[in-house]
DNA sequence: TAAACGATCTGCT
DNA sequence: GCAGATCGTTTAT
């Protein structure tokens, strides 16, 4: 079967704009699910369906990164919604999406994509080549894209080269929220969201 | 400046 | 299922 490196026209002409990340973060977090993350890199487009995400609040939530306040490695989390926020933890990257207006520090940390668009080149990148261990988890799927702190800062709304898009014939996830993954903190808040049906998930769902 | 921690991943059992 | 690797950031001394 042919592999084809661009993603649908209809996803080009719909990309998410500032208006929808800048609403309550687990709002955007629950909405995330279905869409497509893409990132354009050396002529290609990279990316799939995202499948989980988690969300992480501005206020009382002790889990965020934000809730110490802005700090210079944090500070794109306070930016405008639509920035993107990469941050490293255990010498690997996750990114996220800030919401809500800026100032704030609330974001979407993207857990887990289906990978679909530039497959080959993902899987030079992550060193596999089952597609099951290409983008199953947030720290796997930033080294799929070739994401990384350079990118903390960049834009989803209005960067040429990496955003989040619709299709026109949209995907209808089952989605169902459950605890967020690997925090000490604020662990009882169903703040995870993720599509059941998803072979991609980074844990099952108990 | 030393120590501990973390929104993780991997390989091995 | 579990232990170990890994390193930037934060917290303690």
């Amino acid at each position: 079967m042919v592999q084809h490196f661009s993603p649908p026209k209809s996803l080009h002409s719909n990309r998410l704009g500032a208006a929808f990340y800048g609403r309550p973060t687990a709002v955007v977090a629950k909405e995330l699910i279905g869409k497509a993350l893409l990132h354009h890199v050396d002529g290609q487009w990279l990316g799939g369906w995202i499948v989980e995400t988690e969300a992480y609040l501005d206020q009382g939530d002790p889990a965020s990164h934000s809730a110490r306040g802005k700090t210079a490695s944090n500070a794109s989390m306070f930016s405008d919604p639509g920035t993107l926020y990469v941050y490293p933890i255990h010498a690997k990257h996750c990114l996220n999406a800030v919401t809500q207006p800026a100032d704030q520090g609330a974001a979407v940390l993207i857990r887990a994509i289906e990978p679909v668009w530039g497959l080959d080149v993902m899987r030079r990148l992550r060193g596999y080549d089952d597609v099951r261990r290409l983008t199953r988890g947030p720290a796997m799927l930033c080294q799929a894209l070739q994401i990384d702190r350079g990118d903390d800062g960049r834009c989803l709304v209005s960067d040429e080269r990496i955003g989040v898009f619709t299709d026109s014939i949209p995907r209808v996830p089952v989605i169902r929220a459950t605890k967020r993954i690997g925090i000490s903190k604020a662990k009882h808040r169903n703040l995870r969201f993720v599509d059941v049906n998803s072979e991609y998930l980074s844990r099952k769902v108990e």
